[in-house]
DNA sequence: TCAGACATGTAAGTCGTTACATGATTCA
DNA sequence: TGAATCATGTAACGACTTACATGTCTGA
């Protein structure tokens, strides 16, 4: 049986709120999934291809904003099924391969010292991070009281007449992020505070004998 | 520039223990790492041929338990290093695909009904996930109790004086993926919460006009 | 004797990124 | 005029999984 495709799932739904091109696509995912998505154009643009040829999007000529020709691609009614077919197919839980916790683990016969250094790499890393999302929210938040979409997104998600549900799922998207890097941040100093006491009861040890 | 090759560098680290041979690695890591790593047969054998040419480590022909020739596969002074500059080396930050948040933000305009049966799905593959984590927790610390490494993983791990440092980095590792578990639980509950309140507001606005 | 663990590998295919190639339009 | 943005694509490579192929040894 052939894999997922998320890829072309993902297009799809973005699709399915209205006409895009290909630069289109990604300049949404860029904006509004960024924090647990991304494609980039080598996926996307054969990926736009094949959809076509398998009736699921049909394309189209069209003029940017006065610009050069470009693509803009639809859904199909066939592509819409699949699409939806797809939503209700189960999810794969979330696959762990994490390159910190892998060198983390490998750590563990050398000295505590590099366990530690990289628990605060990763913890400088994941404050970050949370800078950005916070941005993020603080943007989104405001929209959810105006109840529309921000300015950036507006053009590219196409009408609705209500986009309050809409935003509602956006902003919980964004506040997964928030505490996965909360619970991360809180793993680093529950992680730190361990690795020091046992620093200490060993060199206390040590005096002893 | 070559791209990181981390297959390689938890070959080396695994290694750096004592000689194995892929089949043990493949155990070691399914006992192990299988929370935040894994690598599979296809990855492994041609990674550790390709060792073996750069000069990183060696194989010799050794006697299973009893059983047929397999290889053993030593890590050298040269492999030691490519190791240990890669621990120095800074991590990439977690890469963010989940095709669970996909598919939410994707039902946005869809009925609210898709939007929670998606998060209920979550909700019981991360269920589940905690509950494997927990077992092997109580293992781990009754391992860290008599300070020394899990039977299953005893002769694998190799010789050392005091795996209690092994040991702490071990269930940290573990830990983190329990803290994670937890997150992704309680922000289901609270993003549940924030769409069936949505649903009220909405249905009592309805009732009003 | 036969299932299951031990043990090693290859081939095909999917998935995904990066670098490259091209060229139009806009605006400072 | 030249940088930035708009816009579409391909080629090469690397990472990873799955299915296949092969054969041994142990113990119920």
């Amino acid at each position: 049986m052939p894999k997922k495709q998320k890829t072309r799932c993902a297009i799809l739904g973005l699709l399915s709120w209205q006409p895009m091109s290909g630069y289109d696509i990604k300049k949404l995912i860029q904006m509004g999934l960024q924090h647990f998505w991304n494609e980039s154009y080598g996926q996307l643009y054969p990926t736009l291809n094949q959809l076509v040829a398998e009736g699921l999007a049909t394309r189209k000529e069209g003029a940017g904003q006065g610009r050069r020709k470009r693509h803009v691609y639809s859904i199909t009614a066939q592509g819409r099924r699949v699409f939806s077919d797809w939503l209700q197919e189960p999810t794969e839980p979330v696959p762990v391969r994490n390159e910190f916790l892998l060198k983390f683990f490998l750590t563990g016969r050398q000295e505590e010292s590099q366990s530690m250094r990289l628990i605060e790499e990763y913890q400088r890393q994941e404050k970050e991070r949370l800078e950005a999302f916070t941005m993020s929210e603080q943007i989104l938040r405001k929209a959810l009281r105006q109840r529309s979409l921000p300015d950036e997104l507006i053009d590219l998600a196409g009408p609705a007449e209500d986009d309050s549900n809409q935003l509602l799922v956006f902003l919980l998207s964004l506040t997964h992020g928030i505490r996965m890097t909360e619970a991360r941040l809180a793993w680093c100093g529950e992680a730190l505070r361990s690795l020091r006491a046992r620093k200490r009861r060993q060199t206390s040890a040590k005096r002893q004998s």
